[in-house]
DNA sequence: ATTCGCAAAGTTTTT
DNA sequence: CTTTGCGAAT
């Protein structure tokens, strides 16, 4: 044996041969590699993921102590999964499973002191740091009319993934963003220490190069850390690259999976070439690779593997699978977005409603976002349920926001931002210019915002109104501050009670504000979850740092029989027995901002290769012929992508019109021909709406009650299944959603708020 | 200081 | 089309 049993190991982990059964030959290969270098190349469902938590196992059976091994992944989402199977494997064992990001932020947490800042820090979402950075272009008084914050942030970001600190950092010569960047870089940085702040950025980078110049500190990691295993390691940056790489010098047992066909995130600065070139950076790798596909039938395979041949960077793999044939893959035109969305969705329902399918089984992919709405709006009208996975929505939310931003002050007094945001939130009669004055002041003697508030008197130019709105904020501030260690769910109700939050909204006349308030009532249930988790053991902290590191893709339900919407980017790591990839058109797909050079391209084409093998059984790709974009109809260009595929071997279809409701102005009979080429079988297919009879529900009324009205155990009269009563809340705002037991069938259903004809009845209080 | 309204802008992907 | 931001009026 290789490995000291000096740490026994507490709980009892799976028997080695319950670990290595059920694998194939070259998972096994994986599992049973420990010590040195391994590179595990695995294609898309391949079971890397098991690969993965099946080697823990294997490790934590062999002897080697949870304490010594470290997994890093790069969402919440992965990392989830990945304790949740590793659990079942490997009970109440503390191996620290987690994303690059949550672990840099505890590490630096731990040893905020070498770089300059204070334990108790804030985390900036991008929002944060965009004030931020607009604040310090202000300050510094650097004019960026002819550029946008928007770019000037995305050099930053670049130059701080490519470990450039802000004197390291140099322009190209001649270039005016350079120019900017080159002088607003330091500014902002010192902006942020001055806040005792990070950006996103700033956790790898901080870490990484807390790492390279600490060289005791590094030991001790490496040390900690002895086997470090990377998840995804295609997307890795320069600063993910160099934390990985420093913490296995000692212990040289750098694990990794990936697939360099499914790197995605170049644009945030991944680069492919740590995963090519892993064989030469590190010693005497191991190489495995994971061919074998368990998720899809062959024909779909096929039309993946035929797409990303196209790829020059890369590694050639071969994909087989022994599962049956399937369905050949679709390929559909519609004669507009309407249709396609239209077709999509009378598909799903006609399955659906024979029993075939359930709605979980079910996935819409889109390149971008705002390409969801025409199929939330196909999907209402016949009235099945979905659920939209998208970035941020919860916690972009004003009053969110805003509450969080008195938790962020009340955690870090020098958090300007946060102060910033709420100072005069609700209204305190503190404008722009007392502001700017205090802002002045602060900058003139270094303090902090709060700090400069507190020795208003001090600053000549303040009118005396404004001294007395600022001296009551502070006060009300360090009120706040003196119950900090008090339940989070405690801190909460205070801060809402004491800043006069909570009144503002609850007298407000604007119908919003009641909505606000019922999303302020879920951040308080999360707080509340939170409490009972960590015993109300403090933890405003801990709070604030999941609060900013979660990004919803996580609030995703894959248990809800609900069909799914997403952007490619989200479906990476899923799968589904049906995807849709609509609107696979230039300009979508590939992007049109991706299209200046080849390496963009094939990042594109590697997106649609991503979303192809997310598919089980069955797999459509669809383009339309005009699409509705941008609030006007252009014609659309199907995407060169698609004649990349075998196409001899896939069902094409060509969609003809057949909603004739809406007006159809345009003469298209002029319009170019799309066809690619004569020999194919094109089937004519007449788009029809399946009536959905049972689902189908009129709505002749609009009568909109106010979203707070619903709630838990409140009777609500339903035109078609009668009445019923509420057994559950979900999502917030726009996605707000209840779940509704009816009294007749006793059956669950689960309605969108924003639609639903639901009337309230009475409550159950 | 606050609020309201209009104009403009800008629309990729996310920790 | 939607959201954001800015400038004017109250």
């Amino acid at each position: 044996m290789f490995y000291n049993h000096s740490m026994s190991s507490p709980a009892h982990s799976s028997e080695e041969s319950d670990i290595l059964q059920p694998l194939t030959p070259s998972q096994r290969e994986a599992v049973k590699h420990i010590e040195g270098s391994l590179l595990i190349l695995a294609g898309p469902g391949s079971g890397k993921t098991r690969v993965i938590t099946h080697r823990i196992a294997y490790m934590l059976n062999q002897g080697v102590s949870a304490h010594h091994i470290l997994a890093l992944t790069f969402t919440n989402k992965a990392a989830d999964e990945m304790k949740l199977r590793l659990e079942r494997l490997a009970p109440r064992q503390s191996v620290w499973v987690g994303t690059f990001h949550r672990f840099c932020a505890k590490l630096l947490r731990q040893h905020a002191d070498l770089v300059g800042l204070q334990e108790n820090y804030t985390i900036y979402d991008s929002q944060d740091s965009r004030r931020a950075l607009k604040q310090s272009l202000d300050d510094a008084n650097i004019d960026f009319t002819h550029t946008s914050i928007d770019s000037i942030a995305s050099a930053i970001s670049w130059a701080k993934n490519e470990l450039m600190t802000p004197d390291e950092y140099r322009p190209r010569p001649g270039s005016v963003m350079g120019g900017i960047v080159d002088r607003v870089y330091p500014e902002y940085q010192r902006h942020l220490q001055r806040s005792n702040a990070v950006d996103f950025d700033d956790l790898l980078l901080y870490v990484a190069v807390m790492l390279k110049e600490n060289d005791e500190l590094r030991r001790i990691l490496d040390e900690r850390y002895q086997y470090v295993m990377v998840d995804e390691y295609q997307d890795t940056n320069a600063a993910q690259y160099t934390i990985a790489r420093v913490l296995s010098h000692d212990n040289p047992n750098l694990a990794v999976a990936g697939d360099p066909d499914q790197s995605i995130y170049g644009w945030r600065g991944a680069n492919l070439n740590n995963i090519l070139d892993f064989e030469h950076d590190f010693p005497k790798v191991q190489v495995v690779r994971l061919e074998q596909n368990y998720r899809s039938t062959p024909n779909i395979l096929r039309v993946a593997d035929h797409l990303i041949a196209y790829n020059v960077k890369r590694k050639e793999k071969s994909l087989f699978t022994d599962r049956p044939e399937g369905e050949p893959v679709k390929l559909v035109a519609y004669p507009t977005s309407k249709d396609e969305a239209d077709g999509i969705v009378a598909y799903i329902a006609e399955q659906v409603e024979s029993g075939r399918r359930n709605l979980r089984d079910f996935a819409i992919f889109y390149r971008i976002n705002a390409l969801s709405r025409a199929v939330e709006a196909a999907l209402r009208v016949f009235n099945i349920p979905y659920q939209i996975v998208k970035g941020l929505e919860f916690y972009q939310r004003k009053e969110i926001k805003d509450i969080l931003a008195y938790l962020h002050l009340v955690n870090n007094p020098a958090c300007d931002v946060a102060l910033r945001r709420i100072i005069n939130t609700p209204p305190r009669k503190i404008g722009k210019k007392t502001i700017e004055r205090l802002n002045d002041h602060a900058l003139r003697y270094g303090l902090t915002l709060l700090d400069a508030a507190r020795e208003v008197d001090l600053i000549e130019a303040m009118s005396k109104p404004a001294k007395s709105a600022l001296k009551k904020f502070v006060e009300i501030y360090d009120e706040l501050r003196e119950s900090a260690i008090a339940p989070l769910a405690d801190v909460m109700r205070d801060v809402l009670d004491k800043t006069g939050y909570h009144n503002w909204l609850m007298y407000s006349d604007a119908p919003e504000d009641q909505d606000r308030l019922a999303n302020i009532e879920e951040l308080l249930t999360g707080a509340e979850e939170f409490d009972e988790q960590y015993n109300g053991d403090g933890g405003l902290e801990e709070f604030l740092e999941q609060t900013s590191l979660v990004s919803d893709t996580d609030d995703w339900e894959a248990d809800t029989d609900r069909v799914t919407l997403m952007t490619l980017h989200a479906a990476k790591g899923l799968e589904f027995p049906v995807v849709f990839i609509m609107a696979v058109e230039q300009g979508l797909l590939p992007h049109e901002r991706s299209s200046e050079d080849a390496e963009q391209e094939e990042e594109e084409r590697r997106l649609l290769f991503v979303g192809i093998t997310r598919a089980e059984e069955e797999l459509q790709l669809s383009y339309s012929r005009y699409r509705t974009f941008r609030g006007r109809r252009r014609d659309a260009i199907p995407s060169p992508f698609l004649m990349e595929l075998p196409r001899e071997q896939m069902h094409i279809v060509e969609c003809e019109r057949s909603f004739e409701d809406n007006a159809w102005d345009d003469d298209w009979s002029d319009e170019p021909d799309v066809k690619f080429s004569s020999d194919e079988q094109i089937e004519q297919v007449e788009l029809t709406t399946v009536p959905f009879d049972d689902w189908e529900v009129d709505q002749p009324f609009q009568q909109r009650f106010p979203a707070h009205v619903f709630r838990c155990g409140v009777s609500v009269e339903h035109p078609v299944y009668g009445g019923g009563s509420i057994i559950e809340l979900r999502g917030s705002a726009r996605n707000r959603s209840v779940v509704v037991r009816f009294f007749n069938d006793g059956i669950e259903r689960t309605f969108r708020l924003s639609h639903a004809p639901l009337i309230p009845i009475a409550s159950a209080e």
